[in-house]
DNA sequence: CTGAAAGCGCTAACAA
DNA sequence: TTGTTAGCGCTTTCAG
């Protein structure tokens, strides 16, 4: 009921002119302009995306993969994507991957059968580009945080070599040697910058790699809670632990509380990210903090633009962005 | 390129056919429909779930308006319910109406333009059901969380006054007479059930309603912030504080940080829900902590149902969920 | 300035 | 078991 012909019908007049009448087309009557805008009011006519869609060949829709909505760092992307992809008239459909490679791919294949405009994704699989193929044009992409192997589409990441050698850097410095790593999956583009970058700042203060205290998991607070009683049990036990990502450091905070470890007079903290309660935690937590907003609102600027271009082959652009290393109080030299 | 079509012309059938051998139609001829299968692949075709859509009249796709992600409240509601959505087939379509009721009706109105089957509504505002008529029905709402005033919709909410009675009574309990309420908008049906709730507990325990001791703002660490710095100002000085918010609480935490009030020696505070990091702050909080994925379990179950039955006017369905008192240690008596 | 006609890609009667 | 036909609701040439 109520579709653009039943309004036509209404005032006498072709769907064609009631369509021109409510898309502001230029040469409409005035006075019909009038006409067809009260009659749609009065008979409660919404106009229908799907069909209009169908009909352009553009849906107005972005789509977003996110692996977690809990994790601040994708909360805030999200929150920042909507707000642009707002204001420029696009809708955003949400898939949270959970870090599955199958769920990863099958929203990429459902939401390019939706045909959105494109898509903005944090990675948790190499995909295959031909997957987004559809409606006889490639869907743009445009990756956040984090990169597919291949570095085949346009990308916004954070500096995470240069955020986790930094934050080592400032370990070294206080004078700790046995500095644990606690990170996610190795196959994500972050986790191997973040243990790269640490990884160089222990040979530039002449270390070996250390890789026995790199402890690999998933972000998520129990892991980082068993990796962190793993590290306690060390002999001899390292006197700094470096957490990867913020729902690790939830765990690590956990478990050092569990077994009474004192921050920093017994152990000293770091943390990749800063979330809110970073801050107000007790003590509050040295962290590297990025411009996710700043992140945010290039990603979706770049796939607007993507969007806009068409189809033109033009080289995937890649952006890091630098973030800053905030001290705290979970630091200190660590106790002779 | 790619459509229908396109592989009906390559295996030489028709259109119909090949949607049906692709939709797993009974009668199909296996040998037909192996060959459909095969040039649809070779072919990358990728079905156009619009053009499907406006066939069938149905998008298999949910809306779902929340007013904030960084709300461990409402990120767990949207997990769940994208993970539930998942399993029934459907897709999840996201707004974040930052709490302002012109957002919100905004994307009411483009949600229905879309023809979202359902919608999942923390509402910001009353709205009106005439909005949510389109394509000849009226589409099918859930309320979460909170509910617009005309209890015109289904919804699935928590049980706010006997949790903030609750937390109260904890508090009475311990000895504490001046308690300070630090709340969100008067608007929200779930800010008035709380303060509701918190005065029940007062008067049962024969005291006034205090109502000077009730900070009215909006959920957000800012307003924790300075009401508490208030709070703190007012002589004689309220020896607890009940946010009513996480987010609220961050602001809490990070004011009595700076003034150097110690909990609970000087203070005692009590929040509302228990998102993770109420139990590693310092000291952990007493809280009340909601079954969040009961009740997005629920709510995705009540709209799917409610989308599969149609539009059968049947009156709506108001479920309330109990939480849980959890004493920690950010609560002791007040000191003499 | 307005109307007629065609068609976006798909599915569902109905007929064969 | 398959094909023909019609049409979901809209926009857009092209004519008038």
């Amino acid at each position: 009921m109520a579709t653009l012909r039943d309004v036509a019908k209404t005032v006498g007049l072709s769907a064609a002119t009631v369509s021109r009448a409510l898309s502001g087309h230029p040469y409409v009557d005035e006075r019909t302009r009038g006409r067809v805008v009260r009659a749609a009011r009065e008979l409660g006519y919404r106009p229908n995306a799907l069909a209009r869609a169908l009909r352009v060949q553009t849906t107005r829709t972005i789509g977003l993969i996110i692996p977690d909505i809990h994790n601040d760092f994708y909360a805030e992307s999200a929150t920042v994507l909507q707000g642009a992809f707002e204001e420029h008239g696009y809708r955003l459909i949400l898939c949270i991957s959970n870090s599955d490679p199958a769920h990863d791919r099958s929203y990429l294949r459902t939401l390019a059968e939706h045909r959105v405009d494109g898509i903005v994704h944090v990675p948790s699989s190499s995909i295959d580009a031909h997957e987004l193929d559809a409606g006889g044009r490639r869907i743009p992409v445009v990756e956040l945080l984090r990169h597919s192997p291949d570095a085949q589409f346009d990308a916004v990441l954070s500096d995470d070599f240069d955020g986790a050698a930094a934050l080592t850097r400032h370990l070294l410095a206080l004078g700790h040697r046995r500095i644990a790593m606690l990170t996610g999956p190795g196959a994500f583009s972050t986790t191997r910058y973040r243990v790269d970058g640490y990884r160089a700042a222990l040979r530039e203060a002449g270390l070996g790699p250390n890789d026995e205290l790199v402890l690999y998991g998933s972000y998520t607070p129990e892991c980082g809670h068993d990796a962190t009683r793993a590290v306690l049990a060390r002999t001899p036990r390292p006197t700094a632990i470096f957490s990867s990502g913020s729902r690790l450091t939830n765990g690590v905070l956990r478990a050092l509380a569990e077994a009474c470890v004192r921050v920093p007079d017994e152990l000293s903290l770091v943390a990749y990210e800063d979330p809110e309660w970073y801050a107000i935690s007790v003590p509050p937590l040295t962290c590297y903090t990025l411009p996710l907003r700043e992140m945010g609102r290039v990603a979706a600027d770049t796939i607007i633009a993507r969007v806009a271009e068409g189809a033109t082959p033009r080289p995937p652009v890649v952006l890091r962005f630098a973030g800053r290393l905030i001290v705290r109080e979970s630091t200190a030299p660590p106790r002779a």
